[in-house]
RNA sequence: GGCGGCGUAGCCAAGUGGCUAAGGCAGAGGUCUGCAAAACCUUUAUUCAUCGGUUCGACUCCGAUCGCCGCCUCCA
């Protein structure tokens, strides 16, 4: 059983197999600090972070690089705009970005450099372009010079011919040819700068990935990530230049994921379509946020909408509900028959497997994530069957796949709370929204038991549509009258 | 114009050159219930945009057509 990946450059998928066995050493391309994060970067946060997570149980030893890129254009731009300098603008969305993934239960990488603390490594490589003569200063500004690297537009399957015909970028007469990009911008007033050997300036946007991955990953590495409106110009400018400096292989694996689209349109802030994160978790759990995004294949659009996010907190749910009512199980007995069917045995002894394979096979989060549900299905119904006193090996069935089933979820970030606190916490902030205390809404249920006692269904059905128009559904169980907040 | 991707049930979404085309949501039936709801179970595509071709056999490979989307300018 190997880890296939699909890989960008080559187009296809491929075995993984990293330089140093055992270790993966992983740059993903973050943040641009100048805005509220959408769910656009909540999907490439969580996809590497589903990553991470499933090398390491895979057993790699993974170091993670996420960047933060903290000076550029937009973010010059919009710190005139509020009257403030652009390192306090930075500064202020990137905790603002740690709030976001802080809500969304997303780790740290083990790394996360920012451009402006990297002016030296930016200016080293630099450097060593111009030595090379594949950069050139023109001006104030420094340009990396793409016919003195052959190999450009391999990346993104482009040629220099193609992407000249079809260029919409406007000619720069100091450039020497037009697809050339800047590596160093001279300073123009009113613009944070840097000393260098060209004068006053700042680096160009792809520089600074080539600086700090060299820096912390060294010259050849095994995954680079990022979104897929990445490919070009920004990593197809990062191979030039970071090949072009070492000389070495950059990256083994290059894994791009597609966008969120609303209404089958690129989020974007340019198109004012875009949700951010925390609108989206002021009113849903960040783990249906998460089912959402592993119910489709990281390399395919998927579409957000609220019925979507509708659809997978409801799934969650499901699988939330499985684990708790798994907890209420009775003790099991010795010399009662066993209810498990061997073919449920079987499917549930299989779930790990099946759901690694899923994974290996491209972290199919969508395969991985039915693969689950099939196995909750499964312990559902053996725990229908169950008689009143049962059989001991079914109920270490049932505890020993629920708990496979949660860790197994883990991975993807989903099932992480107990599930009686799950419940609760939704509760509690359903009867918030509602205005309503626990001790009010116990003493309604305690009145209609009451009426029901007296057979005064009336009564009875007029509290119950009462607290069903606050979505608050009642169910009168073996155990009493419990209650949940209504999905719709 | 150049390059790339997608089109699978009411909706979302995996998947495979031939065994039952996963799973979720919604719908239907059932168990439960005073009736409900919830929960749970069962069930729901002779068919994978259209048309050709390759093949003993294709939804899966190839070609064409239609439709949608992305990149080529900052973008996750």
């Amino acid at each position: 059983m190997s880890l296939k990946i699909y890989d960008t450059k080559s187009g296809q998928k491929i075995p993984f197999v990293p330089l140093t066995e055992g270790q993966v050493k992983m740059y993903v391309c973050g943040i641009t600090a100048y805005d509220y994060c959408h769910i656009g970067h909540a999907r490439s946060a969580l996809i590497f972070d589903m990553i991470v997570n499933y090398l390491r149980y895979r057993g790699y030893k993974v170091i993670y690089v996420r960047n933060f890129t903290d000076i550029d254009d937009k973010i010059i731009n919009r710190a005139n705009e509020q009257g403030t300098t652009s390192e306090e603008l930075a500064n202020r969305f990137i905790q603002e970005f740690y709030t976001d993934m802080n809500h969304l239960g997303v780790g740290s990488p083990d790394i996360e450099p920012k451009a402006t603390e990297h002016l030296p490594e930016i200016i080293a490589i630099i450097n060593e372009l111009i030595s090379k003569g594949l950069a050139y200063q023109a001006g104030n500004d420094v340009y990396f010079a793409v016919d003195k690297f052959p190999q450009y537009g391999a990346l993104s399957g482009r040629n220099l011919e193609d992407l000249q015909a079809g260029a919409r970028i406007s000619i720069n007469e100091i450039k020497n040819n037009p697809m050339d990009f800047a590596l160093w911008k001279g300073s123009k007033p009113g613009e944070p700068t840097w000393d260098s050997p060209w004068g006053p300036g700042r680096p160009g946007w792809h520089i600074e990935c080539s600086a700090m991955s060299r820096k912390y990953l060294g010259n050849t590495f095994d995954i680079h990530g990022g979104g897929e409106d990445l490919v070009f110009p920004h990593h197809e400018n990062e191979v030039a230049q970071s090949e072009g400096a070492s000389g070495a292989p950059f990256v083994r694996h290059w894994i791009h994921h597609a966008f969120v689209t609303i209404r089958n349109e690129k989020m974007s802030k340019s198109l004012h379509n875009f949700m951010t994160i925390r609108d989206v978790l002021q009113d849903h759990h960040p783990e249906a946020l998460r089912l959402m995004v592993f119910f489709t294949h990281y390399r395919n659009p998927l579409d957000f909408s609220n019925a979507a996010l509708q659809d997978a907190q409801i799934g969650v749910n499901r699988l939330y509900s499985c684990l708790a009512d798994c907890e209420q199980l009775p003790t099991g007995l010795d010399g009662v028959p066993p209810q498990a069917k061997p073919e449920e045995i079987d499917a549930l002894g299989t779930v790990r497997q099946r759901f690694c394979e899923a994974m290996d096979n491209d972290f199919n989060t969508a395969q991985g994530l039915g693969v689950l549900f099939d196995g909750a299905k499964t312990v559902n119904r053996i725990r229908q069957t169950l008689p009143k006193k049962p059989a001991k090996a079914d109920i270490a069935l049932l505890q020993k796949s629920t708990k496979m089933i949660a860790e197994l979820a883990g991975l993807l970030g989903l099932l992480r709370q107990e599930p009686a606190l799950f419940f609760a916490e939704q509760q509690a902030k359903h009867l918030k929204s509602v205005a309503m205390t626990k001790d009010e809404l116990q003493s309604l249920i305690q009145e209609r038991l009451a009426a029901r006692a007296q057979k005064d269904w009336a009564r009875a059905d007029q509290i119950r549509d009462n607290l069903l128009a606050k979505q608050i559904e009642l169910k009168d169980g073996a155990q009493g009258t419990t209650w949940k907040v209504a999905s719709t």
